[in-house]
RNA sequence: GCCCAGAUGGCGGAACUGGUAGACGCGUCAGACUCAAAAUCUGGUAUUCGCAAGGAUGUGCAGGUUCGAUUCCUGUUCUGGGCACCA
């Protein structure tokens, strides 16, 4: 009997899902365990080969856990709501709607083939009012709640109204919000008192900058700006200053910090994030600027060199550019607002080699010394960080130093030696000079005598910052969950809960409303409603995929977002997989959600991640080929009209390199092609121009191009090539790159699967390396996985016997006289097994499914059929390989699915060893192996040693210096 | 530019806590079976010197710590990911 995976795969597939094998109930005895996969997008362009590593990893892990003794959670859905889709519908006219219901279908059907065990039942889509109804829900909650600073938690935002009725702002600690009483509070008007209460919810509106396309009449997202024009069509664009809605992620910087601290994840993930959040510690103050009635704010991390600032530098964006720029200055000042509006946030601070700034004429004042400096603009200080200002000290940084190399400003030393003139140093470690009355100290220690100092005079204060800006929420954008909200004469007012879901409206256009406003103010009737106008932005991708890890706990709820018991029950996710590209986007927003969450007394937990592990990228492995086109300036153009040559990857790269003239590349081209005219230059130019173009690596076998297949692709295009090949074959150029469809580099799992069979993809995707490490797609190789099954199968059939396994309680079907499996055998076993369960538990799959050939190749070699010791392999091998595993099981005549077998236990009677082979080095190098017993003492193993003939050859008669012995591991002679 | 990660045979990778570098697989070479091919099986395969025994070199590059370094430290190069409106 073959093993005919096809047959296999599709009638198990069948069986589970008729069985409902899947199915995971929220009540059960067997303690929890929650696999989540990072929420796919489904893109147009269906699954490649680099999806479903991430899902493979998490299907072993969760099925390995469920044979353990496990209730495991392992749910799927889609991040159905996206910029992509809304693009296609701008192009095709079809509405997101339908695009993307049809993408979800083709993902769900590559899905299953691959064989997962997800409870489709509990699929969630962000896109459907059912669940978006719960998004926007959450939204009101966080519209409806600020961060209570003394209890350090978020609390109903009817609570802070009631304290300022009751004390106005005394408790409030919020430096940026002005202070009022009681009595003031309740003087104000509605509007007054609302856009107050702006500034302390956790969702709140206010002005942002973003990119403005004039031309598209649009925003744009930073994806589709390249070189600071439009991907479409290259137009111009600046910022632009708009309303938008932000979440108060900032209120939450301390917290999101500390949780660092309970969760399990990678130290880089982990310092990643803390990066973002940027806490850093130093001193906020206030400069007086000369002539006018106006303080300068700035915040630094190094109050210590107070004295050594030279200059002042504010954002481009600050608001006191204006006021405080001089007549003279005017002019230059307003050119350079222009240029920096031109240039993207990552622009300003990536370029240092260009060093731009404007002088604003005006000057501020040192409170220590009365030194006055002046004060500049410059694209490197950002609105965003700290006060949108900095004091700049040459002698100490390194981007001031430049700067003011760059515009000929005085630099003042205050480190003595420590600074040679040439470069800044940022040392903590020198001893301050030039500065008052901080000489004479260490600059480390200065900085908290500068700050009490500051504090003293009442000019600043002790100051933490952090970098991390609140979270842009709002998109002019069609594709998204519309905001609950009416404005009524500038008041925001929230819906009521009862009003949800806010359905998204069915549009015919998708282009860009009035004013850069969403598609959806295009809709009057949509958006006038009695008391007001609706909100026309939608929400950023990252709303819907901030909780849903929740929602697949109770899907189907329609009186809440998930039941409070039923949360308490799964609680975290006790396992989470994905890329690294969402570790400071969508993993920051979800812990803040879930923090406000637990705030507010939604869930028991405020970490939605307990553990996290990195899958690496699959990238694609291009192939090209080489087309050369001529110079109609040297030859006639129309013979080339019909035929397009192609040259081999080696005649091209020696042509790059000048290894072959025109006149070579004439010859060959001519060998192939006779009809081209006789060779010619033109004032020197050989007329040949070589493109390489991207060639589907489906057609390419190894580098070798298939011709027949390169000549029917593309309907044809190619039909009348000429080749020029080397050695009988065209070989194709290749390179590393992102897989995507545009390169011709995806590989689709389908053909794979279909080729191979599921349970061979699975291991071979695993097989590849380290599920956390990037690497390219490599087809070859396969094969040797699909041959590990092929032999795992002989293990129990022979092509011509068929059944060949024994066993000592033999059934009709199976062979009589079996006998017991010897200790060899089950050596051979539990050696392997003990392997795979560590390499599974620890997520080395690649090590695990190599534990697995050795474990065959063995069992082969002592050609061991017995079923006893085959059947807890096949144990073992489901959550790699679940569909072989479940027909082998069935065909040794078990009853019952293999999926709820119990994973074997490992006997360590059969793994004890009392000797080992140990490597015996002289000074460090191996030179022999000798067996030495593991009960052997130092001065034993020593004897043993020293009377061995080699490393006497190697002592050349000299007595060893040291012998070093380390138990189970390794002799070393040090001569 | 800033932050994070990676680099080991012809290729993917292994070596988990500083202890035999190259497990397992691909490719390739030789052989068996076969009229032949496929499939399968057996053996070799880091480089280099040597008939062999055996030796030397070798984990991106340059140093360091150690009896011993792919593993730890310092510096450096290249590649990948992220940098706030792709998801």
């Amino acid at each position: 009997m073959e093993y005919k995976f096809r047959d296999i795969e599709k009638k198990w597939q069948d069986a589970w899902k008729v069985n409902k094998v899947y199915k995971v109930s929220n009540e059960s005895t067997k303690p929890k365990y929650y696999v989540l996969d990072m929420f796919p997008y489904p893109s147009g362009a269906g699954l490649h080969v680099g999806h479903p590593l991430g899902y493979i990893a998490s299907d072993i892990y969760a099925r390995y856990k469920r044979l353990k003794g496990f209730n495991v959670l392992h749910p799927m859905g889609f991040d159905s709501f996206g910029l992509p889709a809304e693009q296609y519908a701008l192009e095709t006219g079809q509405h997101p709607a339908e695009t993307t219901k049809k993408n979800i279908a083709t993902f769900k059907s590559q899905l299953d083939k691959i064989g997962f065990c997800y409870d489709w039942e509990r699929e969630v889509q962000t896109s459907d009012p059912n669940y978006y109804k719960w998004t926007q829900w959450i939204f009101l909650k966080l519209y409806n709640s600020y961060y209570n600073r003394s209890t350090q938690k978020a609390e109903p935002i009817a609570e802070l109204v009631k304290e300022f009725e009751n004390n106005g702002t005394v408790n409030c600690q919020l430096s940026t919000v002005n202070s009022f009483t009681a009595s003031e509070w309740k003087s104000f008007d509605e509007a007054t008192r609302q856009s107050i209460l702006m500034d302390y919810r956790l969702a709140f509106s206010s002005y942002g900058e973003v990119n403005w396309c004039e031309a598209l009449g649009t925003v744009l997202a930073n994806d589709e700006v390249v070189n600071g024009v439009s991907e479409r069509g290259g137009h111009p664009v600046e910022k632009r200053k708009m309303r938008q809605w932000y979440l108060r992620i900032t209120a939450y910087a301390e917290r999101l910090l500390e949780g660092l601290e309970t969760v399990d994840f990678s130290d880089s993930m982990k310092e990643m994030q803390r990066n973002w959040i940027g806490k850093s510690s130093g001193a906020e103050m206030d400069f007086a600027i000369k002539g006018k009635d106006k303080k300068l704010r700035v915040y630094t991390t190094r109050p210590d060199t107070i004295f050594g600032v030279d200059f002042m530098v504010l954002a481009p964006e600050h608001d006191l550019v204006e006021q405080i720029t001089t007549t003279e200055q005017k002019a230059g000042i307003e050119k350079y607002l222009q240029y920096v509006k031109s240039r993207s946030d990552r622009e300003r601070q990536s370029e240092v080699k260009q060093i731009t700034g404007c002088f604003t004429g005006a000057y501020a004042v040192n409170p220590f010394d009365g030194r006055e400096i002046p004060i500049w603009i410059a694209e490197y200080v950002l609105a965003g960080y700290g006060t949108g200002a900095i004091m700049a000290v040459p002698c100490g940084d390194e981007r001031d130093f430049a700067f003011a190399n760059h515009f000929n400003i005085p630099i003042t030393n205050i480190i003595g030696e420590h600074f040679n003139g040439k470069e800044a140093n940022a040392t903590k470690e020198a001893i301050l000079q030039n500065s008052g009355f901080l000489n004479g100290m260490l600059m480390k220690d200065a900085i908290d005598v500068a700050i009490t100092k500051i504090e003293e005079l009442g000019i600043g204060k002790r100051k933490v910052n952090y970098k991390m800006r609140d979270a842009g929420f709002s998109r002019q954008r069609y594709w998204g969950e519309p905001f609950p909200i009416i404005w009524s004469d500038g008041i925001a007012l929230p819906l009521d809960a009862a009003e949800l879901p806010l359905e998204l409206p069915h549009v015919d256009k998708y282009g860009p409303g009035p004013s850069g406003e969403g598609p959806l103010a295009n809709l009057t009737d949509w958006v006038t409603v009695s008391n007001g106008r609706r909100e026309t932005s939608t929400m950023p991708g990252y709303a819907g995929s901030s909780w849903y890890f929740l929602r697949y706990m109770d899907p189907h709820n329609d009186k809440t977002f998930c039941d409070r018991t039923v949360s308490d029950y799964w609680n975290q996710v006790d396992l989470y997989i994905g890329g690294t590209e969402h570790a400071v986007g969508h993993l920051l927003y979800s812990r803040m959600w879930t923090k406000v969450l637990y705030d507010l007394g939604m869930i028991g937990h405020d970490e939605p991640y307990k553990r996290l592990v990195n899958q690496g990228m699959i990238q694609g492995s291009s192939r090209f080929v080489y087309r050369v086109k001529v110079a109609t300036t040297v030859f006639p153009l129309e013979i080339f009209d019909s035929k397009q040559i192609f040259i081999s990857h080696g005649i091209y790269q020696k042509w790059n390199e000048n290894l072959i003239d025109g006149q070579g590349l004439h010859k060959l081209i001519q060998e192939v092609f006779p009809i081209i005219p006789e060779y010619k230059e033109k004032d020197g130019i050989t007329g040949f121009i070589i493109t390489p173009l991207h060639v589907d690596v489906n057609i390419v076998d190894g580098y070798e191009l298939n011709i027949e297949e390169f000549k029917k692709w593309r309907n044809g295009e190619y039909v009348d090539a000429v080749f020029i090949k080397e050695d009988e074959k065209y070989l194709c150029g290749s390179e590393v790159e992102k897989m995507s469809k545009s390169k011709f580099n995806t590989v689709n799992p389908d053909d794979l699967v279909n080729r191979y069979g599921a349970d061979t993809f699975r291991m071979y995707e695993m097989f590849l390396g380290p599920v956390e490490m990037s690497k390219p797609w490599d087809t070859k190789g396969i094969e040797g996985v699909h041959r590990f099954l092929k032999k795992l199968w002989r293990l129990f059939f022979d092509e011509v016997k068929g059944p060949i396994w024994t066993t000592t309680a033999p059934s009709p079907l199976e062979r009589a006289g079996g006998e017991a499996a010897t200790d060899a055998e089950w050596k051979a076993l539990y050696k392997g097994l003990k392997k795979i369960e560590e390499d599974t538990e620890r997520f080395s799959f690649n090590t695990g499914v190599s534990g697995f050939m050795i474990l065959v190749n063995e069992l082969s070699d002592i050609k061991c059929h017995k079923k006893e010791v085959l059947e807890k392999m096949l144990i073992a091998l489901v959550p790699y390989a679940p569909h072989i595993s479940e027909e082998l099981w069935s065909l040794l005549g078990n009853a019952g699915t293999i999926l709820d077998a119990a994973y074997p236990v490992i006997e360590k009677s059969y793994l004890v060893e009392s000797s080992k082979e140990y490597p015996i080095s002289i000074n460090g190098k191996v030179r022999t192996n000798i067996n030495i017993s593991l009960e052997a003492t130092q001065p034993e193993v020593e004897q043993i040693v020293l009377a061995n003939e080699v490393v006497q050859k190697w002592l050349e008669g000299k007595p060893p210096k040291k012998i070093i012995y380390v138990k189970n591991r390794m002799v070393n002679v040090v001569v």
